[in-house]
DNA sequence: AAATATTCTCGTATTTTGTACGCAAATTAA
DNA sequence: TTAATTTGCGTACAAAATACGAGAATATTT
């Protein structure tokens, strides 16, 4: 009755974000065939007493030491022929998080985990590159009309900063004013009193995503469009 | 390594639709332990050698005699304690039907097999009414962005048919006259000669829905949205 | 057969939303 | 001090969504 030839595992996408260096996702060094040598997401079996979101987090944990600031999943994975080795259906999750370089290279040595900016991805193992695909059609489309986009950038963050992040989500531009005008309208972010120093030209007001104010005009039948 | 102690299953959640009934789903009578007398939602373990989409057909088939007319990958559940027996993790996924009424019941036998209006459904057995709910949802956000509202349908329908559909997927009035102009604006459904006879009032036309056209625009970039 | 009711189809007016873009204010760099 | 840069506000125009009037084609009632 039971099906103990199909294994489980799960991986994760995740995209890390920097200002200057755009969107990068996170790769581990396969260390053992198949495909040794060969840069794959990261993931692993999951354990019978550990849900699947536990499963996500720890192999994260385990190969690269970076913890998600926000996940879902994402699409599973069964195709029969996807691992040469046995039936093994993958559950794919995506990730996001801020300050990418950061975290990564504590937990881990850069030889086995690192980023990779979208545009210089290496040739992935398995069926990683169209997961990855998958993963970022889904990013871009819900960046769009879930308030997802903050997990990408720090607390607070400027207009300057949320727009571009947009434009490089989206890969064109967005006028500047009108991505303004359409954001604030939301009424989902709280203006700080401190301005960005340091740049040139005038500085700007620092915002900070106000979840429980989203979470209040959702209930009312509110919906984030960007 | 490997994950012995977790099993896979494929579960459904089937959609019929009827003008006259509105949106049904198709529900199977349990025969044994646990919930031993419940309606569940359709489904089984993975074979080996058949893929996700093969196991849900196949166990479709054998269950309730319904094969889809659309079928789409919904969201795996996973929890630890779905299953009070043992491990075991699920990917739901949900069809479409047409004429919900009419291929059920030849392929089996009705006590087992049976469907549901939305609005009478029974108490259901693990978290299938968690999955119910998640394919409802999915439904009602999908129909408004991709032509799968079609697969409830006959090949040839009314305007009046496709705008109560939209309206009893929605559960709320849509305006006849303008749902009608939005709907043709598309440009993906061909008008044919023959009319609608029998009711009251004005026969209106028959439509289909002409796929190719639909595929055609949308590689330009068109996008469907009601 | 005529009057009435029903439903389809076409059309128009109004409101809302999206887009393009000008320009003063605040700051840094020269 | 002047020039360059970036923010923040506003306005004009275009496009899309919504409300709804009314004639055409058919069935039903009288």
């Amino acid at each position: 009755m039971a099906t103990p030839n199909i294994s489980l595992t799960v991986d994760a996408i995740v995209f890390g974000y920097e200002p200057k260096e755009g969107l990068s996702v996170l790769l581990v060094k396969r260390k053992y065939p198949p495909f040794k040598g060969r840069w794959a997401i990261p993931g692993g079996f999951v354990k019978e007493k550990e849900s699947l979101e536990q499963a996500v987090e720890r192999e994260l944990e385990e190969e690269t030491g970076v913890k998600v600031n926000y996940l879902e999943q994402l699409y599973s994975f069964g195709n029969p022929k996807r691992d040469p080795r046995s039936r093994i259906v993958t559950i794919a999750y995506y990730g996001l998080v801020r300050s990418a370089n950061f975290e990564l290279f504590a937990a881990t040595d850069a030889e086995d985990a690192q980023w990779f900016h979208l545009s210089e991805l290496p040739k992935l193992a398995f069926d990683h590159q169209k997961i990855l695909d998958y993963a970022l059609e889904r990013l871009r489309s819900k960046v769009g009309y879930q308030p997802i986009g903050f997990k990408l950038l720090d607390k607070k963050f400027t207009m300057e900063e949320i727009h571009h992040l947009y434009e490089v989500i989206y890969g064109r531009k967005l006028d500047r004013r009108n991505f303004r005008k359409k954001f604030l309208k939301l009424e989902i972010l709280e203006e700080l009193e401190e301005k960005s120093g340091g740049g040139r030209g005038r500085p700007g007001s620092y915002y900070r995503f106000d979840e429980k104010k989203y979470l209040a005009l959702e209930k009312k039948g509110m919906t984030f469009e960007v």
